[in-house]
DNA sequence: CCCTGATTCGC
DNA sequence: GCGAATCAGG
């Protein structure tokens, strides 16, 4: 298998939409977890939350001098003026609550553009909760969206634990010939979607009304406000949060 | 054990 | 550029 346009287009939309590295070498069929890290890296899709991963190279090197010294007794104690905190990184006396590492980890990738930012209408009309200091868009608590995984041509599947059996063989439905019909003249395609519109899947998957949000982007992430309101909640106990989750799109669809 | 992503390094 | 092997935290 080989990376064609738009395997690699389905990686990174997957990735940016806060799936895992398993879910979307499954997707993808035909190349290995390690295989889709590697790519997503090449790609510089970097910026996940990774389970390994707290301190920057520096820290790290410290830790490592430090086990070094440690374990080789009292033998050259950290050379390194490593604790000094940077002068623009003033460490604020954070109370560290839940920050997530993806808000911290910005995206690097994203291109700034000067485009003059229009309006930027906090429109919380919708949200009950009764927050008393709302300050900024308050900090997102869940770096993963409640999306499952996607399939070999963009759709969007169920849960991973409910297809199984086939491991490389077709797509398990068949994949809509993007027919331009009027009612799809206004809906936004897999292949519309960009850095600065909205990702978040409407409809069902393979069938023809399928699209996406489209909405301008809640800056810095994949959905457009609403829709982060819907992608990043609480995480539940473990990835074991199968029943009923909010799914993105109508929910799973008896069949 | 399982999962995760990061990194390395031979190809 | 690719990805298996390896590493390391949860």
């Amino acid at each position: 298998m080989s990376w064609t346009d738009e395997r690699i287009q389905t990686l990174k939309t997957m990735w940016e939409a806060g799936q895992t590295a398993s879910q979307i070498a499954e997707a993808l069929g035909g190349v290995s977890r390690n295989a889709v890290i590697g790519k997503a890296h090449r790609l510089e899709l970097q910026a996940r939350p990774s389970p390994v991963k707290p301190n920057d190279p520096e820290a790290k090197a410290a830790a490592a001098a430090e086990a070094a010294a440690s374990a080789s007794a009292a033998a050259t104690p950290a050379p390194e003026p490593v604790a000094a905190p940077e002068p623009g990184e003033v460490e604020a006396p954070k109370p560290a609550p839940v920050v997530p590492p993806v808000v911290a980890a910005a995206k690097p990738a994203a291109p700034v553009e000067p485009e003059p930012v229009a309006e930027e209408p906090e429109d919380e009309e919708d949200e009950d909760e009764d927050e008393a200091a709302p300050a900024v868009v308050a900090p997102v608590r869940a770096p993963q969206p409640i999306l499952r995984s996607v399939g070999p041509g963009g759709f969007l599947r169920q849960a991973p634990g409910e297809q199984q059996p086939p491991s490389t063989p077709a797509p398990p439905r068949r994949l809509v010939p993007a027919k331009p019909s009027a009612e799809m003249a206004n809906k936004t395609s897999l292949l519309e979607l960009n850095d600065r519109i909205c990702k978040w899947p409407l409809g069902h998957p393979g069938e023809p009304d399928f699209h996406f949000c489209g909405k301008a982007v809640n800056p810095g992430f994949p959905y457009c406000v609403d829709h982060c309101g819907h992608a990043y909640q609480a995480q539940l106990p473990r990835r074991d949060r199968r029943p009923t989750p909010p799914l993105p799109f109508g929910g799973p669809r008896p069949r």
